[in-house]
DNA sequence: TCGATAAATACATACTATTGGTATGTTTAG
DNA sequence: CTAAACATACCAATAGTATGTATTTATCGA
């Protein structure tokens, strides 16, 4: 093929390419060559040549799908005049999380936590990332500055509260249940959070309700 | 080697290798050749005589490691003369949980979410089975037949307490923390599970306690 | 009960296709 | 002309298989 004169757009389509296949099959499923037959002409040395591992293309294939998202949380959390407590709520109401999911949604993972461990190991860290050093603890401990949050334990509620959300109520890695379920544990959610001081809101089940939607309109 | 007259033992140093390897490099880290090298002069003729793949071999390494636990723990609450209650408290209790904690310390996973990817996926899945099909949910429900619990979602509450204790609580697959913050957790847990009905017995942070020094003394 | 033989089991050996990755081209843009 | 953007040809390691061989165990007639 020669040389492309906008090589960013094969990078974008192989990362294309990347992200749907690591999401249908897998991470140790997926292999270089799959990859590389989804780019009509394109050979190996062209991937090696923009990527130096398989794991960097992973990565890489991740991070920009959540770029998007990571970007709109930051600019959601960044205004001035919100009580911690209100951040939080707000974390959890429709607008935060509904374009999370219709981008999962469209990664359409495998609904098999062994081949889709990688990607479990990816969100179980990403729990504990978010809880710590991401949005929600700090976002709890500017409650508990302002006095809008009373939490006794907020690096723990912290870390609870985020895995359960990640992991449980929406069960990427499991195959579909229905909607009162998904309620069902929305609900439980949210009397556990509020059990160590946190108010999830009264949104949290509508937000499971458009959530549960967004799923099935992908067709889960 | 010809053949040997108790094969039995031949499948025992074989999935003795296997787990600690798996344990230690991971599934997708360890190879059937670095299984074989740990089998004085046995070769890959012999495993693949034995069993059929390596998925089959991962298994079976820790299906054999589980077995007296899950035994144990059956026996435990075999018991007629308790309410679900109290053997609600009793799955939480050092006595039911030490011997399972003291099996992980002995298999001493990498503390390392990716590595550990495939135990991770197992842990999952594991906590929904146990919640589900397994242990804890007919034990809440016998609870609640008997009128010693009051709990309104038992399903719900049952895999919260589930994916908290299993992969939160005891963080097996993060680096180690201190005994304070495991303690914080397991209060932390106490009052979420309250929160919805489930009283999991004073002796968590007795247990969580123990889960420390068990998991130190193996030199985490 | 006994030995001979057949059959099944417990391995070893030798091989294969696929894999992630590399070394080294070749072509084209800047 | 040079460096980037690819292609081509290779490599070692991998899970798994096909097949060969030795040893145990089941079978059976006497």
């Amino acid at each position: 093929m020669g040389r492309n004169k906008y090589p960013e757009e094969t990078v974008a389509k192989i990362l294309d390419a990347a992200l749907e296949l690591f999401c249908a099959q897998g991470y140790e499923g997926t292999s270089i060559q799959d990859i590389v037959d989804r780019l009509d002409g394109m050979t190996k040395g062209a991937v090696y040549h923009h990527f130096k591992s398989k794991e960097e293309i992973f990565n890489a294939a991740f991070d920009r799908a959540m770029a998007p998202i990571v970007e709109r949380r930051r600019s959601t959390l960044g205004i001035g005049n919100m009580t911690g407590a209100q951040k939080l709520k707000r974390l959890y109401a429709p607008e935060s999380v509904v374009p999370q999911i219709e981008l999962w949604a469209r990664m359409h993972p495998a609904a098999d936590p062994v081949k889709s461990s990688r990607l479990l190991a990816m969100q179980y860290q990403g729990s504990f990332d978010e809880s710590a050093d991401g949005y929600l603890l700090p976002v709890i401990e500017e409650g508990i500055a302002d006095g809008s949050i009373a939490c006794e334990c907020p690096r723990e509620a912290a870390e609870a509260v985020s895995l359960l959300a990640n992991l449980w109520l929406l069960p990427l890695f499991r195959p579909l249940e229905t909607k009162d379920r998904m309620l069902a544990r929305a609900q439980c959610l949210a009397q556990m959070a509020a059990a160590v001081g946190l108010d999830l809101g009264n949104e949290v089940l509508q937000t499971t309700a458009q959530i549960w939607d967004v799923w099935n309109r992908a067709g889960w």
